[in-house]
DNA sequence: CAGAGTTTTGGCAGAATATTGCAAGGGCCC
DNA sequence: GGGCCCTTGCAATATTCTGCCAAAACTCTG
């Protein structure tokens, strides 16, 4: 991971469709070490994968929310259950475990409310652990970009 | 948008760098068709851009924050100059207006607890306009994926 | 239901790109 | 300073991309 790794996933992970002699021009290598980098820093996991992002809106699901989870118990095999769960909801993209006062918090694309409270019904609506979900539906977006900046400081790893 | 559109939407969200002759074959198709209904489907805004995604824990940004941010007044010169310094921070991968008793969310991925609170205190702190933030912090993840799911639904549009 | 016009499709060939082997260059440890 | 190992860059080869054309499918009209 020097310098010329870091530039590589930082500029992947804004443009994927890069050609290898684009992406070698946009660092100051070769494209050959570019394909060869590209393909080490995927071995090592550290790009995972390539992938298109959609307009949601364009699909039809343009209802985001974001919704907080506080549950009774939330033991081990209740957030495996959660987890199980939540990966069978195809509207959910993100889901997580927090800290602090909530215990999960979920991200949907919905195609309207009627999707939405129906999600909400079959994840939720039954489960007497659930204590209480609130649901912040996205009104405005400031920013949207799934790329993590790549740390200089960690060249040396 | 009819169902091959649908189906070469579904796959290039999980997997971006099939070959046109591995996604005619996914899809049923040929390499030429799919080559054009990929790039109309670019050209018209659906399939938005491609990109790798990245392991943020290899990146040495494995400490992801889900903030909340509530305001006193929260009007549109408010929110953006708020979406303006929020796209200044690159620890910040994305950040909404909400509804409901919050008015911005915020997701981060910082490389430790210093480089948190110095973002916070570079967007909130002096701004009196913040009422309160509140910070959960991501310590188990269900699902994260930034596909949106093409809904046969929309065959007609 | 037939026919003309329009759009979409599938395959082909030339061009561009990706991939691999090999020799040379550079860094590191002893 | 010498030897070892990893990386680089070039050139050759394999793969993929892309514009083009005829054919098929679809649409609209009479």
């Amino acid at each position: 991971m020097d310098r010329l790794d870091i530039r590589i996933v930082d500029i992947l992970q804004r443009r994927g469709d890069l050609t290898h002699a684009e992406l070698a021009e946009a660092v100051g290598s070769t494209p050959s070490t570019c394909l060869r980098r590209v393909r080490s820093l995927q071995k090592a996991g550290i790009l995972t994968r390539n992938v298109f992002l959609a307009d949601g809106a364009k699909l039809g699901r343009g209802l985001r929310a974001i919704i907080t989870v506080t549950t009774k118990d939330y033991d081990l095999a209740r957030r495996a259950a959660f987890a199980k769960s939540v990966g069978a909801e195809p509207a959910i993209s993100y889901a997580y475990g927090v800290t602090g006062d909530l215990d999960a918090i979920l991200i949907g694309n919905f195609r309207d409310m009627v999707e939405y409270q129906a999600t909400c019904d079959r994840l939720f609506d039954g489960d007497k652990n659930i204590t209480r979900y609130t649901t912040h539906f996205i009104s405005e977006t400031y920013k949207d970009d799934p790329a993590i900046p790549c740390d200089p400081a960690l060249s040396g790893g």
